[in-house]
DNA sequence: TCATAAGTTGCGCAAGAACGCAAGTGCGGG
DNA sequence: CCCGCACTTGCGTTCTTGCGCAACTTATGA
């Protein structure tokens, strides 16, 4: 069952994972990775942002455990923690409509 | 469908909404809804804050259209403006386990 | 070993958010 | 008409966030 009433440190983590997907350029990067795992410089590319501010987005949602990253040589690759988190994209934005 | 790729201001607002469900504070609200329509002193009696605050975390959540307010004579009741919000809500949930 | 490419981290700043408190608004009762 | 109750708004403070820039780390390749 669903309805049990979460513990408040549950909800300040819940509120936590909100946060980290309360930034239109982490949605953006969040949806770009719904086709798969992308570098930190392809993503910086397409939501038009420098390098570092990229990797500090990326650290937020790495914190919140939205996504999660491998290494490949130089190269560091970001992918969905967690299909939910693509589905909590969708829901919010039909709540946004 | 609901794979279009979401406008930029789409993604704003969806943003917007994430940030407003981004406060324990606000996710015991919208919970404490989730029963039904709540006034502002009863809220502010469960997440344990002063009625100012409340009032102010309520305006919060009714820009983000995640409640509306009815006022009848003194007091005025919240109440979820969609049953998608609690769906978001225990979506953050189980993203955050 | 040195140079270069890809990311990360540190720092300073400016904008935003949460809170407490005081003052204001609006409605109902006497 | 005035008082009191339920809420809202304004204000000042403090804490957090997003950003740009520079410096650092790590791996690749000459």
């Amino acid at each position: 069952m669903i309805g049990t009433s979460p513990t408040e440190d549950t909800r300040v983590r819940s509120a936590a994972v909100a946060r980290a997907l309360g930034d239109p350029k982490r949605l953006c990067v969040l949806e770009s990775l719904a086709a798969g795992e992308l570098s930190v410089g392809e993503l910086a590319l397409r939501v038009s942002c420098q390098v570092p501010n990229m990797s500090q987005h990326l650290a937020v949602l790495r914190a919140a455990g939205l996504v999660t990253a491998r290494r490949d040589g130089n190269t560091v690759f970001y992918r969905l923690a967690d299909p939910k988190v693509l589905e909590a994209c969708h829901l919010l934005l039909s709540i946004a409509r």
